[in-house]
DNA sequence: GAACCGTGGGG
DNA sequence: TCCCCAAGGTT
């Protein structure tokens, strides 16, 4: 379908683009959020900090991020500090935060600064770009925050923003150029990092996207969208693809002391560098016992744990049952043996803390397991 | 372009 | 309960 230039446009007045940088920095001086890594008002902004909150807050919620940025910070507080660390210790500190790549990237981009940059971050976009970890966005983000260069960030925020500033109704992620482009259209020659920001706080506390607050936004009269009474239903976004479902059986190999096999995971990939027990392929076919014991690390005698551990991740959801084996001391496997009480010690993501959890309160002989983890079980147990 | 890559909270 | 989605990057 044909978009007619006037929805490139926000409102019909030919001189609202002038004046929406202007309505909404005056917005953000009176309503300007107090953010860890937010330099106050005046105060020269630290780029190792704004880098780190940034690729921190990607895909992440700032109430999420808040503690990991402070103890980050308090453990790290220099990019030469990061690079001195041991990836192990920075995915450690990652742990539950997701998206692990991130912490790989950025240790990696740690020691390239410090290495390559003399411990100073490039301050263009340009230089920023080559670095692991960050795209398009960071790049644009630390180049105008941190640096103060016209720069325009695209995020989640902005791109509702500005598809509702000028109703544009192309799904995303088919609209991000257009939405880009007109985004650069309204950033200001001056205070390109406010702006940025000043948006991205616009489009998490007014512009938000379900129920906005058009009544309160200091862009209404010059929004598209409002105009046309659409505002809630922008952006469009092209349908997602089904997550399927996956399983895996977990292996929960016990020596006499208590301690419990784990391994590391491969360096790339999901949950890449980090540690989990042992267990099957996760497939989309459900494992029988008898099929799944030919993958297991080590022959034992094994019982099925009563329960089922249930996870989402973002291109598809999993359930982990798990056999109980004891084997003598000595035995030699790949991996490290950890007693329980150590496993705080370990960089383990949610899905295997998740299962560390439901393997100790079922051992343990109490109810420990959740409610919903035993309804599920024994509907499984009686189907098989 | 599309797939891959986590997690937690809110409606 | 289920779906949405959050200051995205890499392949």
């Amino acid at each position: 379908m044909p978009r007619d230039h006037a929805s490139a446009r926000p409102s019909q007045d030919p001189s609202a683009e002038r004046r929406v940088a202007p309505a909404l920095l005056a917005w953000y001086d009176r309503h300007r959020r107090e953010l860890p890594w937010r330099a106050r008002a005046g105060e020269t902004p630290n780029p190792y900090r704004v880098w780190l909150s940034e690729v921190m807050l990607q895909q992440t919620t700032v109430v999420t991020v808040g503690p990991y940025y402070a103890r980050f910070l308090e453990r790290w507080p220099t990019v030469e500090a990061l690079a001195a660390a041991q990836l192990d210790e920075v995915l450690h500190a990652w742990q539950g935060l997701g998206y692990y790549a991130r912490a790989r990237n950025l240790h990696r981009c740690a020691k390239a600064v410090a290495a390559e940059h003399g411990g100073r971050f490039p301050s263009s976009e340009e230089g920023l770009l080559t670095l692991p970890g960050i795209g398009g966005y960071t790049a644009a983000a630390v180049a105008a925050i941190a640096f103060g260069a016209k720069a325009t960030p695209v995020d989640g925020n902005i791109e509702r923003v500005v598809a509702r500033l000028f109703a544009v109704e192309t799904p995303l992620p088919a609209a991000k150029p257009e939405l880009k482009r007109l985004a650069g259209q309204l950033t200001p020659e001056t205070r390109a990092g406010d702006f940025a920001q000043a948006m991205m706080d616009l489009g998490a506390t007014v512009c938000r996207p379900k129920a906005p607050l058009c009544l309160t936004c200091p862009l209404t009269r010059l929004c598209a969208a409002r105009a046309q009474g659409i505002a809630q239903t922008l952006p469009r976004r092209s349908p997602k693809r089904a997550r399927p479902q996956k399983h895996g059986v977990v292996f929960w190999i016990r020596r006499p002391d208590g301690a419990v096999l784990m391994q590391r995971r491969a360096e790339e990939g999901l949950l890449g560098g980090l540690m989990e027990f042992p267990s099957t392929g996760w497939r989309e076919a459900a494992w029988n016992a008898k099929e799944a014991i030919k993958s297991a690390p080590v022959e034992a005698e094994w019982h099925a744990l009563p329960g089922v551990v249930q996870h989402g991740f973002t291109h598809f959801d999993i359930d982990l049952t798990l056999l109980v084996g004891d084997v003598p001391a000595r035995t030699k496997l790949d991996g490290v043996w950890v007693k329980p009480t150590d496993f705080g010690g370990q960089a383990l993501p949610t899905l295997m803390t998740k299962v560390a959890r439901h393997a100790l309160g079922v051992l343990a002989g109490e109810g420990a397991a959740p409610v919903k983890a035993r309804k599920t079980a024994k509907k499984k147990m009686a189907s098989s």
